[in-house]
This record gives C-alpha cells, sequence and structure tokens, in this order.
DNA sequence: TTGTATGCGTTATCAA
DNA sequence: TTGATAACGCATACAA
C-alpha cells in the first residue's frame, strides 16, 4: 500500500481508521480532537514514520516557517556571531534560519536573494554587497520583509539595524590619544566598503576636532579587511622613518588588528610599548589574542535579534512602520592599548 | 485580478495570452516552445515580477534542491570551514544549503533534524553530539542520505568523512619529541568527545612506542575545547612544580592553544623556548597567532566536499554503496615549536 | 467531535 | 508547438 513511498496524511487515516482531517487536527488543533482518537492517530504516526511534508503545508498554508541571512563575509567570525543572534530569535519564534554567504560577490548575493524568494522565506535578513543596490528598492517594493544588517540605507525604503561606525572610529581614535598618542596610523580598507569608509571618516573628524596636525594621522591603506592584509600594512609601517612612524595603530576591524599584531611580535616589536592597537568588531579573538586587543565593540548578536525583530514585526503586523536603528558601540579597553607607569 | 496576491504561473499564463502549460514548458523545456512564444511569456513573467514558488514546485516534483549541515558547534572556525567545503559543492550542483548549529546540545540537533526532514532536503550531513545516537540509525534505515562529517560510525550503516585522529595525535607528539622535548602535557576534554578521545589516545600510544615513561606525559583535562578552557590549563601547567612542569604542550584543538599561547605570553613565558605547543585543525586563527602555532591540519573544506559528494551519491545514485573515507591530517610546522640554535 | 470536499502553484501526461 | 487536466500532500471551511 505504501510501496516505500513515504507516508502521508492519507496513510495515516487509513491506519489510524479516521479521516483525514482528523489527522489533520491532531498536528494543527490538537485541543479539537479527542483524547482517545488523537492517541490512535499519535500511535499510527509514530509506526508509520510519518513526517510532515512541509512543503505542502507551507503551499497550503501559504506561510513558510523559515527566516534567512545572507551575510557579506563568512571568513569574519563577526557575522557568524550576527547570525547566531538572529538564530536565537527565529528559535524563539519557532521558525528556522537559512544561512547563506555572498563572500562579498555581488552576483553570489543575487543568486541567493532569488533562492530565497522562491522559498517565500517569511523575511530576508541582509548585509549587502552595496546597500545602495536597486534590485534592494524592488524586494521592498514588492513587499518582501526585509532588514538591512550592519548598514543604514539612505532613504527609509525598508528596515535596518546597525552600529553608528562613525562614532565607533571617534572613540577608538580618541582612547589613543587619551593615551598620549600624538602620531596615529589609520588602517583598513577599501573605502568602497561602507563600514570601512564611515569608520575612517570618524577618526579623521576627532582628529581634527581634538585640534591635531593632519599629517601625523597616517592613512595605509588595505584591499581587504583579513589578517594577511593586517600583516601587510604592519610591514609598511615598520618601513616609515622613525620620527613620522605612529605609536599607535587603528584597524578598521579585528581581523586587520590581529595581523597587524602578529607581524608586529614576530618584528621584535612590543605591544603596547613600541605600538599600541585598537581593534574593531570585537570579535572573540581579539580578547583571545596573546595581547589582548582594544576593540571597539559591536553588540553582535543583539545587533541579529534586533534584526530578527523588526523583520518578524514586518511580516506579521500590518501596522509595521520601518525603522532604521541604531546601536552604541562601546570601547572595551584591554592590553594592546594600556600605558605602562 | 492579482489584488496583491503575488502571481502564479496562471496570472503570466493570462497575461501573456497562453496556457499555463505553456508557461510551465518557459520554465523547464524552454527548447520545446517557440521563440516567440518564449518571449512573450518572459516579458509577462518580468512585468508581472513572478517567482516560481518553490514549494509548489518541490510538491509536484517530489524532489527538493537544499542540502543541509548540521554542525556541533558553531564557535569553532574549523565547523564553517568545513560548511564552506560543503557550499562549493553544493553550489556546483546547483543546490542550496541550509546551515544549522546544534552547538553541542543533542536536543537541539534533533530538532534539527526533524525539521530538515520535514524540508525533505535532498541529503543530511551532519557532525553528530553523539554519533551512537540510535536515530540516526533510524534516518538511515527511512533512507534519508545521510553522511557523518568529522566522525566514523560503528558499523555501516551509512557514509562517513573523517581525519584520522589518532594518527593526528601521532604526529604531534612524535613531532615534539623529534624537537628534543621529553616532558609534554597533553590538553584537552571531555573525553566523551571522540575526536578528543582518539587525539589523546593517539598521543598516549606514540608515547609508549617511543619508550618514554609515561609519567613524563601530563594529561590536563579541560571542560570543553575553548579558548577560556585552554587559558585555564596554562594556569595549571605554571602550577606545577619546575622538575616536573612540561616544556611542551600539545593541545586537542587550535582554540585550547590559542588560549594556552595567550595565557602564557601574558605571563611572561616565551613560545617556543619555554613552551612549545601543539594545536589541532589548523584553522586560520592558528597561522594568524602572535607566535604562529604549529598545528595538525585537518583537510577542512575538502572534508565538507567530500562529505557532499558522498550524499549527492547516495541521493541520486541507485547502486549508491557507503564508504567511510579517512583524510591523513598532515604537520604543518610553525614558530611555536621552532627549536633555537 | 469527526468526515468530506476544495484548492494552494506547480509539473507532467496526453490530446489537439 | 500548444492547451487541457490530473495529481502532489496538506489545511481548512463546512456539513454531519
Amino acid at each position: 500500500m505504501l510501496n516505500g513511498r513515504t507516508p502521508s496524511v492519507k496513510d495515516v487515516a487509513a491506519a489510524a481508521g479516521v479521516s483525514l482531517g482528523t489527522v489533520s487536527n491532531v498536528m494543527n488543533r490538537p485541543e479539537v480532537v479527542s483524547a482517545r482518537t488523537r492517541e490512535r492517530v499519535e500511535r499510527a504516526m509514530s509506526e508509520l514514520g510519518f513526517v510532515r511534508n512541509e512543503s505542502a503545508r507551507q503551499l497550503r498554508a501559504g506561510t513558510s516557517r523559515t527566516l534567512a541571512y545572507v551575510m557579506l563575509d563568512g571568513t569574519n567570525p563577526f557575522f557568524h556571531d550576527v547570525a547566531q543572534g538572529i538564530e536565537m530569535a527565529a528559535e524563539d519564534a519557532d521558525l528556522s534560519l537559512f544561512i547563506c554567504n555572498s563572500n562579498s560577490r555581488a552576483a553570489r548575493e543575487a543568486v541567493h536573494v532569488d533562492r530565497l524568494l522562491q522559498q517565500r522565506v517569511q523575511g530576508i535578513l541582509i548585509t549587502p554587497v552595496d546597500p545602495s543596490a536597486s534590485y534592494l528598492d524592488e524586494l521592498a517594493r514588492r513587499g518582501v520583509p526585509m532588514v538591512i544588517v550592519d548598514r543604514v540605507r539612505d532613504g527609509e525604503s525598508c528596515c535596518s539595524v546597525a552600529v553608528d561606525d562613525v562614532l565607533g572610529g571617534r572613540i577608538a581614535v580618541e582612547h589613543l590619544v587619551e593615551q598620549g598618542h600624538t602620531r596615529v596610523a589609520v588602517i583598513g580598507g577599501p573605502e568602497s566598503i561602507g563600514q570601512v569608509r564611515e569608520r575612517l571618516q570618524g577618526a579623521r573628524e576627532i582628529w581634527a576636532e581634538l585640534g591635531l596636525p593632519p599629517d601625523d594621522l597616517v592613512y595605509l591603506p588595505t584591499e581587504n579587511l583579513t589578517v594577511a592584509e593586517g600583516r601587510s600594512a604592519g610591514e609598511r609601517l615598520a618601513g616609515l622613518p622613525a620620527r613620522r612612524r605612529p605609536t599607535a595603530a587603528f584597524c578598521a576591524n579585528d581581523l586587520l588588528a590581529l595581523g597587524l599584531l602578529q607581524q608586529g611580535i614576530g618584528a621584535g616589536i612590543r605591544v603596547p610599548d613600541d605600538l599600541a592597537i585598537v581593534g574593531f568588531d570585537d570579535i572573540d579573538f581579539a580578547a583571545a589574542a596573546a595581547v589582548p586587543l582594544t576593540s571597539v565593540r559591536q553588540p553582535r548578536q543583539e545587533l541579529g535579534r534586533a534584526a530578527a525583530q523588526l523583520v518578524l514585526d514586518e511580516a506579521t503586523n500590518p501596522d509595521h512602520r520601518h525603522q532604521q536603528l541604531s546601536f552604541t558601540p562601546e570601547l572595551v579597553a584591554r592590553a594592546s592599548t594600556a600605558v605602562r607607569r
């Protein structure tokens, strides 16, 4: 009767000697069916090894039970922490989370989003390669619940959750100046990445406001935000003439900072005595570094959690209004900028 | 006519003035429809913003286009690298990848697997909390394509892809002995984790084979495989009387090694001069540490890729036979065990 | 409290 | 080359 097919409600109904509707009720409104028949149905289910077909459920019910996050860079633990926050919120709402990774490639991102649309996910959380890409507008117009994570989008076509990156850059450099540094390196790139642009901007702003000479804030551009680029920046730093060489560095993210630290220690530079270092994100590996890294902390899991809540609100609340949530970054001072007295 | 509904094939057909079957053909067998009508249909699709409903497709076609990976510990980059390998294989096969994280909790793992079954994923890749759990057998009996990743399962009820952890432990300790160490610490736990148990076992085996006194191989158990536990082990190590204190340590994974390194450097211990360190996994952060870590390399992405290929074979090839793939680990020597001459 | 009937959006078979 | 139609497995409105 089953011929190796996976059993359906119909089979369960037959086995339990009830109608198909009753089986459905056992799953979706158990309170409406008598204890006796419910038990019979449940036994039939487990005997047959019945597993509800989610596609059919979704097709009929018109609503899926999954959220999706398209992350920007799977090699950066920061995004996994954000994903973890989303996952927790999804778990609370009894939803599954689909995690995709664009690896900073717009084409891959588009493929993922297209698939997610086909899956009719309840909502899409995304850290886009390019937040101003027009197809995001189209998504929003289509009515697909969507939240931009770790970026703000011009206009108010959708919700977004981010950290004030300009402020983050400011507090990082302010901290270094407070520690007595008067020549500071700013490391990061490419500036096409919004997060980078704003963090550097914050650094320059505060430097100017404090009345320090522009030439003493040395910008070392990088090609991306990786440990390898951090090492490379360290080499360039070491190559500067001693009188111009900064005594402290602000890196646009922790991976760069880790690379800088590694290169420095390998070259016999003492951190923080010869070179103080501030990173950004405060990933777990920052605190775990040989010289624990001072970093600008983003509430990574909170970011994800808040984004998930916004997308769920958009998906379920008819009175939903788009919001731009901005979290305040926080400096976590550790050994890499400590002043020895 | 649409009233805010998302458009279906029916709507596209109406807009293009063709039948519903023709629209389906445009999507699935474009070669069978004339260029003229195909173009008309395609225009109608983009004008309406039609997106195929994957649930309906799957319900009808009976086959999903997704793979799933249930990872053991999202805080360990190792598993993300494995996932990346799976993702690449999935991309090649034009499949999506569903990533779940059990966080080492059996209950959470069960919830995930249950959901994946409901989704009728094509195959499940899993690094299980307990590879001997009976419900895995049940999955296999049910005929759900499944591959165990980073573990081997007794019997041959399913495929598995792993690294020879015993051998890994052997080459790690052998390397330390070759470097001249005669008192070595072995750090890791809990032994309920198979990977840990076997790595430690390999360490003990080679130690005995080399004819070294058992007492000179000091076991420092940990509660889990985290950076924090690595630090804690470092403190215990430092607390040993100098004459008994090991001059080298083999850690059951890189997170422990990173923690040990951090604690050591913070306490003024020179690595490798006072203490040599070998980790396991060779995650990217091992090479990026202040003192680059020697580590037993697992082919992380290859592991994932191979697992994905096996599960796809099981899903599509009627002559599939279960295999236990075992990769050979490889020692990557770096500064943390270098001998100064 | 339970049963019956209908349709969700798609693919595939068959006829035209 | 195109059109009509029958499933796929489930949820739900309504009847009993």
